[in-house]
DNA sequence: TATTTGTGTAACCTAAAAGTTACATATTAT
DNA sequence: ATAATATGTAACTTTTAGGTTACACAAATA
């Protein structure tokens, strides 16, 4: 049995996919629309919207022969949760930084 | 003239070096320990690290002939940007969503 | 009905990523 | 001085990602 759920990071290392996610925060396009907008052959352009569309970045409506795709929040998820993590890091790094030179002050006095 | 700086993007794309940042979240490391963690050769930890580094994901402080691997936010920033751009288009996508009920309430008043 | 349009997929190619082994080198310990 | 330790790097292999062309097919249009 494979696992083979494609991760969020490695959707998003590709910068023409980032490109087409930023794209389609204007507006939902259609492939060919997308495909317009890149310089590669409209059938590379269908892989690349099969890997978002697969981890969760966007949703596909069919419309007669064409198919709108919009953009998705759920793929995101796993991206936010592990900026979140070093946000949370950092933040954090900057507090104790802080109470050391608080503390430092405190002994010293201040002035 | 050869503009390499790879892309922070593409770093975290591989899941042992996303771990690696995360074991550095918890206490700094040498080569050596980091590589202790993971079931591949040496060398090829070691290579993680040097595009770690350059990437500005870590510092390096060299003690004697161990080098300690530090995390250092540079990295992480485009990231940041990144899914900040998202999170605000949800956050305005909720917004949107949210006037429009209001806007239905007032024309039905309310009750 | 014949043609054009919008798309998916298969087969293939190429380049880049990630791993390996073998070796070099500087520091520390004996 | 010798041995052990912590590392970097080069050369090579294998796997995977991203691209291409060729083809199939259903929906729209003439």
């Amino acid at each position: 049995m494979k696992t083979n759920t494609l991760d969020a990071f490695q959707v998003i290392a590709d910068p023409s996919r980032r490109q087409m996610l930023m794209m389609l925060s204007k507006d939902s396009m259609t492939i060919n629309a997308i495909a317009d907008n890149f310089d590669m052959s409209r059938p590379a352009v269908s892989k690349h919207i099969k890997l978002l569309y697969t981890a969760g970045f966007i949703t596909i409506k069919d419309i007669g022969r064409e198919r709108h795709c919009i953009l998705k929040q759920d793929g995101f998820q796993e991206l936010q949760d592990f900026i979140n993590f070093f946000d949370k890091f950092w933040t954090a790094r900057l507090g104790k930084l802080q109470s050391i030179l608080n503390s430092k002050q405190a002994k010293h006095g201040r002035d």
